[in-house]
DNA sequence: TGGACCGTTGTGCGCGTTCACAATACGATG
DNA sequence: CATCGTATTGTGAACGCGCACAACGGTCCA
C-alpha cells in the first residue's frame, strides 16, 4: 500500500460471511436485497457489517456485472471558457439531480488540453463509466469519435452535425433567434447588426441562420460580425468592429448573454445609449441577463432542464430503450429594458 | 448486456495473447512498459492490440493494484452558489492541470442535496477513487468524516477547523482581510461596515476577524451584518439592512465580490454614489470585480493555483510523501476604483 | 412411507488484470 | 563438459464480487 497511513485492509464479504457465520452467497443476497433469505441470517448480517465496517469494493462489483453506477458529463472547452459560462453549471446540477434519483453518481470530466482528450478516451473506454453526456461538441471531435467507437449510451446537449442518429436534447437556436431578431425590427430598429460567435458549432451557426431568416432581403453579410467564443471580451471587440462598419447602428443581437455584456461595453465606451440610442438582445438568459445595465432582453435557455433531460435519456438507454425523436425544450424570449 | 446495440464483447488481455502468439502475462509487462520482453514479442504485441482494438477494463485493473489513476475533488454547495461562484471552476481547471500531467482523470463530484452525500460517500469508498480534493467543506461536513474514515487521500481547498492534520492549501484570509480593511480606512474613510457572509465555513469567520483586527478599537458588532451565502443576493440584502442601521456608512467590507456586487446594487437604488459617498472593496478578485462599475477593489484569490496545489499535494501522499505543513498562497490587494 | 415441492443456504466458477514464481533457452565461464 | 547467470517466457493464484447450481431440511399430500 502506497499511503503512510497504514491503510487498513478492507472488510470483503468473506469477512462479513465468517462474523455472521453464514456464508458468502448469502451475505450477497442481502447486500442485493435478493429474496430467499431468514430474518435472522438478514439481521445477523446486516450486524456484522456494521462491526466489520464493511463497504463493497465497485472495481470488484463492476468487473463482474460490467457496470459502474456512474455517468460521466464531458466538456470540451478551452479553460476560459468554462469558468465564464454560467450554463454549464446548471447543465451539471440539472443532469446531477435527475441521475441522483436513480441512484447513479455523476462524474464531470472536462477535456482542455489535447493530452487530456487521449486521457479521456482512454479512461471512458475502461468501464468505469456506464454512459456519458457530452457538452458543447463540436463537429468532428475525437471525444464524439471515441465515444461512438466505444459504442457508449450517449446523449449530447446541443446538436453537432456529425453525430448521427444519437439522442440529443437542444433548444430551436433558429427559431429563438429568429424571433428576437424580428421584435427588435418590431421595435422600430431599421439598422440591426449581429455579434455572432463560435459559429464552429451548431448553436452559433443556428443563430446567425435566425438572424439571416429574420432579416430576410434586407439581409447583408456586413451586417454580421464574428467572433470565436461566447465571451464578454469577444463581444466587446465583435461590437467596437460592427460600430466601425455600421456607425448607424440601432440595433444588435449578440449570440450570447456574455457577448452582449461585451457590446455593453463597447457600446458605453462609444458614448451610446442603451437602449435609447441602440437596442440590444443577448441570447441564454444566464446570469449575466439580469446583471448588465440595462438588463437584457434574451431567450431563455433552460439550461437544468437540458441536463436533466439528457441525463434521463442516458439513463433510458441504459435500461435498453431506443430514444428515437431528438428532445427539443421551450425556449421563450424574456422581454426586458435592453431593447 | 442491457444495451440494444449489441455491444459486442471486449476484447481481452487473452484475445491479444492467442492472437500473438504468446502468452498474457508477456502481454500484461509489454501494457505496463516492464523490461524483459524481446523486440519481436513487443512488436507482434502491438500489433495484435491493434488488431483486435484492445482496450484495458480499468476495473479489473483497478482490483488488483487498487488504485484507479483517478481523483476526485468534491464540492459540496447548495445549487445555486456553485452556479455563481467563477472561484469553484477556476480551481477545478487548477486542478485538472496538475493531475493531467501526471496522467490522473480528474473527477468532479457534486454533492447538493443529503441524499448526494450519502451516495457519494459510498462512492468513495468503492475504490474507484484513489484519493480526493475536497473544497468549501463546512466544519462537522459527513463528506469529510466519511473521507477521513476511509483514510482516503486528500487535501482541503481551504481550512475548516475539524480536519485534524490533513493537508490543506489556503491563503491568509484573516491577514488578507486586515489589509484590505485598513487601506479602506488609510483613504479617509470612518464609518466602516461590513457585510460578512458564510460564517459556518473558516474563509467567512477568518475575513471577519481580520475585519475586527483592523477596526480595533473602534470595532463595533453593529457594523457587521451577517448573511448566509457567498451571494449577489445576499449581499444586496445586507447593504439594505446595513444602510438601515448606518445611515452615514462611508466605507464597506464585503467578503466577497459577489457580495459586493449586490451591495453596489443595493447603494445604488438607495442613491449612493461609489466610491464617492461610499467606498467598497470586495474579496476574491472573480471575474465581478472586473464586471461591477465602478470595477472593485479586492484582495486577488489565486483559485487556480489553489487547485493545483491541492492536486499536487493528493499526488503526493499517493506517492507515500508526508505533507507536514499547510501550504498558504499568496492574495495580494488589488485596488481599483470601488474605493 | 415415499415423493414432490418450497424456502433457504453453501460452493465453485468467472469477470480481466497483475504479480510472483517456476521454467526454459542460451551463452559464457571455470 | 558441467555449471552458472541472464534474458525471456509461461503458469497459477489472487484481487472481491455476483451468479448459477446443487444441496439441504422441512412440509404437505397421496
Amino acid at each position: 500500500m502506497e499511503t503512510t497511513t497504514e491503510r487498513r485492509r478492507r472488510a470483503t464479504v468473506k469477512d462479513v460471511a465468517l462474523e455472521a457465520g453464514v456464508s458468502r452467497g448469502t451475505v450477497s443476497r442481502v447486500l442485493n436485497g435478493q429474496p430467499y433469505v431468514s430474518d435472522e441470517a438478514r439481521e445477523a448480517i446486516e450486524a456484522a457489517i456494521a462491526k466489520v465496517g464493511f463497504v463493497p469494493n465497485r472495481a470488484a462489483r463492476s468487473l463482474v456485472v460490467q457496470s459502474s453506477q456512474a455517468i460521466g458529463l464531458i466538456v470540451h472547452e478551452p479553460h476560459s471558457l468554462f469558468v465564464e459560462d454560467p450554463n454549464i453549471a446548471s447543465i451539471l446540477l440539472g443532469a446531477n439531480a435527475a441521475l441522483s434519483e436513480e441512484d447513479y453518481q455523476l462524474s464531470f470530466l472536462i477535456a482542455d488540453t489535447s493530452r487530456d482528450v487521449e486521457r479521456l478516451a482512454r479512461y471512458l473506454s475502461g468501464g468505469l463509466i456506464d454512459g456519458v453526456i457530452i457538452v458543447s461538441a463540436r463537429v468532428g471531435d475525437p471525444i464524439t469519435r471515441a465515444v461512438r467507437d466505444l459504442a457508449l449510451p450517449a446523449a449530447f446537449v446541443g446538436h453537432p452535425r456529425d453525430i448521427g442518429d444519437a439522442p440529443y436534447v437542444a433548444i430551436d437556436n433558429r427559431g429563438a433567434a429568429r424571433e428576437i431578431t424580428r421584435r427588435l425590427a418590431d421595435t422600430g430598429r431599421t439598422r440591426i447588426g449581429m455579434i455572432a460567435a463560435a459559429l464552429d458549432r451548431d448553436s452559433g451557426a443556428d443563430r446567425l441562420a435566425g438572424f439571416v431568416d429574420a432579416l430576410g432581403a434586407d439581409f447583408d453579410p456586413r451586417r454580421v460580425e464574428s467572433v470565436p467564443l461566447y465571451s464578454v471580451a469577444d463581444g466587446r471587440e465583435g461590437m467596437h468592429r460592427l460600430l466601425e462598419r455600421m456607425p448607424d447602428i440601432d440595433g444588435v443581437f449578440a449570440s450570447s448573454d456574455a457577448v452582449a455584456a461585451g457590446a455593453l461595453e463597447a457600446l458605453r465606451e462609444a458614448g451610446r445609449r442603451v437602449p435609447e440610442d441602440v437596442g440590444i438582445v443577448g441570447f441564454d438568459d444566464s446570469s449575466w441577463a439580469l446583471r448588465c445595465d440595462p438588463p437584457l432582453s434574451t431567450i431563455h435557455q433552460p439550461a437544468g432542464e437540458l441536463g436533466r433531460a439528457a441525463a434521463k435519456a442516458v439513463l433510458a438507454q441504459l435500461r435498453g430503450e431506443r430514444i428515437e425523436a431528438p428532445i427539443m425544450l421551450d425556449c421563450p424570449v424574456v422581454w426586458r429594458e435592453s431593447a
